[in-house]
DNA sequence: GGCCATCCAAATGTTCAGGG
DNA sequence: CCCTGAACATTTGGATGGCC
């Protein structure tokens, strides 16, 4: 047999088997011992995060015993530490090891992994899959995008995450915060049709802790458990290298060949000084203070509310938290009536107190009380000094990404839109006010239906000889 | 008919002032 | 820092006439 003749097939750089090999006496549980294995460092740790404060500590002030959240253990005791969380509801834990201090993106000792938090329940087309289904599904995906299969999914009792552990563990001088967040971003772009949490991303993120329950109670089906497992590992350049090409691609304005002119001309001094200074008095009639710039975003906020017919379940918290928070800006609320005011919204948004606490709000409480003291945080721009609130002025943009804000919904929002939606606006608003539309026969080259030339057409036609 | 320069308005880009 | 609207600046492209 001549195999010369033979086209062999380009084998994939990834290996795509979907043999299951979770073993089976296998205990969710003990997930994180596929990641976090005993190791000769005695500074790394594992966060763990409760919905209750339920962990004991010393208050260093009062030398009394208090209740935290979050506690911490050495990544070396995880294994006669985790059975205790077995069944438990409202368990959290870290994705990546961080050291004793604190669960900082500056305490991190390594990260260990790329992660997905997919909110299937949120697509429609997909929600009422079965387990079995969503896994065959995410591995086609993979596939048909030629990326490694995750080495882990994780049902959490609503969604599922994946997980592509590396191969070897990484610092973050090899692998910043910030580029962390960048490849989670591509992460997110790829398995958006999967509900990929856009919320979701940073390296000192907490994930359900499988063996537990999802104290979420509409559910039926809340037990967090391991579903799939894969031990072909890559390391953690390979998989950035196989998301990369997911990432947002960068606007890069590429710069038009000038026309050659014969004549040396002197570059225009375009810069400082050519722009006219502008009369105060000619200023917009209508300029955005911040109190405005406020009020409008909570209006927006309301009517995003309202365009998605109040179904908001899934994004209850973000609007609690950002509907306060621009209320606080506007100063429609203060730090008394903040709890009251917290209540009012989250009963508009069905959002029972079970569901949620004010320790939730607490940093932002804080930050509403130095703001209504009228404190404010000093920056440096330009030589300048400008003083700021303490609460939160995001840009549209991040808005936008937080509440995964259609191009469709920005249509019927006030201020909270795309610089795109702004410009088609400007260009609608000059149309408004008479000026012509741009529409010409060039593009339609009416001549060539003629059958003559165009210099003929526009002769004729000068000539009244058509139209 | 083809090629080109020119005129003009639309379209788009950039900056300013304003709020604190 | 961040948004807005208008002023100011530059580019784009449709229409057209001159010229060979």
């Amino acid at each position: 047999m001549n195999s010369a003749l033979k086209l062999t097939p380009q084998p994939s750089l990834y290996s795509y088997d979907r043999t299951n090999k979770l073993p089976v006496d296998y205990d969710s549980i003990f997930e994180p011992l596929l990641y976090h294995p005993k190791n000769d460092k005695k500074n790394a740790f594992f966060y763990i995060k409760a919905d209750e404060a339920i962990f004991p500590y010393t208050d260093k002030k009062s030398n009394t015993i208090k209740l935290a959240k979050q506690t911490r253990h050495n990544i070396n005791d995880l294994e006669t530490v985790l059975s205790q969380y077995k069944g438990m509801s409202g368990i959290t834990a870290t994705a990546n090891r961080f050291n004793g201090r604190s669960r900082k993106g500056e305490d991190l000792i390594c990260s260990i992994m790329f992660y997905c938090d997919a909110d299937i329940y949120k697509i429609e087309s997909k929600k009422h899959l079965t387990k079995e289904q969503v896994i065959t599904d995410i591995l086609d995906h993979c596939e048909a995008n030629n990326i490694p299969y995750p080495n882990i999914i994780n049902y959490s009792g609503g969604g599922y995450y994946l997980k592509w552990l590396f191969l070897t563990e990484c610092t973050k001088y090899q692998l910043s915060g910030t580029a962390y967040m960048r490849v989670e971003e591509a992460i997110i772009r790829l398995f958006a049709e999967f509900g990929a949490d856009n919320g979701a991303k940073d390296i000192t993120r907490i994930l359900r802790l499988p063996g537990t329950l999802n104290p979420k109670v509409d559910r039926t089906d809340r037990l967090c458990e391991t579903i799939f497992y894969n031990d072909v590992r890559y390391t953690m350049d390979e998989l950035r290298y196989a998301f990369d090409k997911f990432q947002e691609p960068e606007k890069i304005k590429i710069p038009k060949p000038k026309k050659q002119t014969l004549e040396i001309v002197a570059p225009k001094p375009k810069l400082e000084g050519v722009y006219k200074k502008r009369d105060p008095s000619q200023r917009p009639a209508i300029t955005k203070s911040n109190l405005q710039l406020a009020k409008d975003r909570y209006d927006d906020l309301k009517t995003l509310i309202k365009l998605r017919s109040g179904n908001v379940q899934h994004s209850r918290i973000l609007f609690l938290f950002w509907l306060l928070n621009f209320k606080a800006l506007c100063g429609a609320t203060n730090f008394v009536d903040f709890e009251q005011d917290a209540l009012k919204i989250a009963s508009s948004l069905n959002f029972d107190i079970s569901e949620w606490s004010l320790d939730d709000l607490c940093t932002l409480e804080r930050k509403v009380i130095r703001h209504n003291r009228g404190y404010s945080t000093i920056k440096k721009q330009n030589g300048e000094h400008f003083k700021f609130s303490n609460l939160y002025t995001p840009k549209n943009e991040t808005l936008i990404n937080t509440f995964s804000i259609t191009d469709d919904e920005q249509a019927h929002l006030k201020t909270i839109i795309s610089p795109d939606e702004k410009q088609r606006r400007r260009a609608q608003k000059r149309l408004d006010l008479g000026m012509k539309p741009q529409s010409g026969e060039a593009t339609s080259q009416p001549w060539l239906a003629i059958g003559i030339s165009r210099r003929t057409y526009y002769r004729r036609r000068q000539a009244g000889l058509i139209q």
